[in-house]
DNA sequence: ACCGGTACATAGTAGCGCTGAGTAGTGACG
DNA sequence: CGTCACTACTCAGCGCTACTATGTACCGGT
């Protein structure tokens, strides 16, 4: 991937995946291959299972096992009240930035 | 500052000091003062020239030393097409995540 | 002589995504 | 039955970037 996206998921990346998670409770391999069918297409699983486990130890989803059919048992993870909240600050702190850049691409500066 | 927007500023930063140095020389104070009023109230100065320094080094831009009326010498930074290119990939890829996001932030997932 | 504003610099810290490897369960194919 | 492919999760170590904290230095006004 490139490095500058690299550099700009950083902060992003969870926001993504708590937006993805809201009124969709979803597993780390399923989450892995809708960010990659949404064009991430070099996300690397490490990064979001450790992302997952991050937001978990923060008490922003809330966590249940279960059995599939085909591999181990998933981990399903759902967006709890506080990853709602922690979702809406990151709207609001994504809209001031993206304001900010929108204007300095049109106005030049 | 929040932790999201310090998060979130990685890999952007970058993009909008290059952005704001487009046609516009600018020295590190003066670029600590401008984010500043541009709401970005809480930017450290070292964080603005160690990143200036780091485009330097990566040869974006071009330095020229000037004497100033008040303080020390100024390093008035300038754009060059090496920075230009940069830009235009920084510009693409924020294009896409931007979009990416609008997209989730309004559909929902 | 002192203070506040201007201007630059740097060493150390923390957070996040990536790399690369490993562990394990399932089903299909020869 | 062995191996491959897919599913599913885990972990150690690395690189990059922003922040913290501090220091240097020049100038004008009081």
């Amino acid at each position: 991937m490139g490095k500058q996206m690299t550099e700009m998921l950083k902060g992003t990346l969870e926001g993504i995946v708590l937006a993805f998670l809201t009124g969709n409770p979803a597993y780390g391999y399923e989450i892995t291959t809708w960010l990659r069918s949404q064009g991430f297409t070099d996300i690397a699983e490490g990064t979001v299972y450790a992302l997952l486990v991050r937001i978990e130890k923060n008490g922003l989803v809330d966590v249940e096992k279960r059995p599939s059919e085909k591999g181990p048992p998933r981990k399903v993870y759902s967006l709890n009240s506080d990853g709602e909240k922690y979702l809406e600050e990151f709207w609001t702190t994504w809209g001031f930035l993206a304001e900010r850049l929108e204007s300095l691409r049109t106005e030049g500066k």
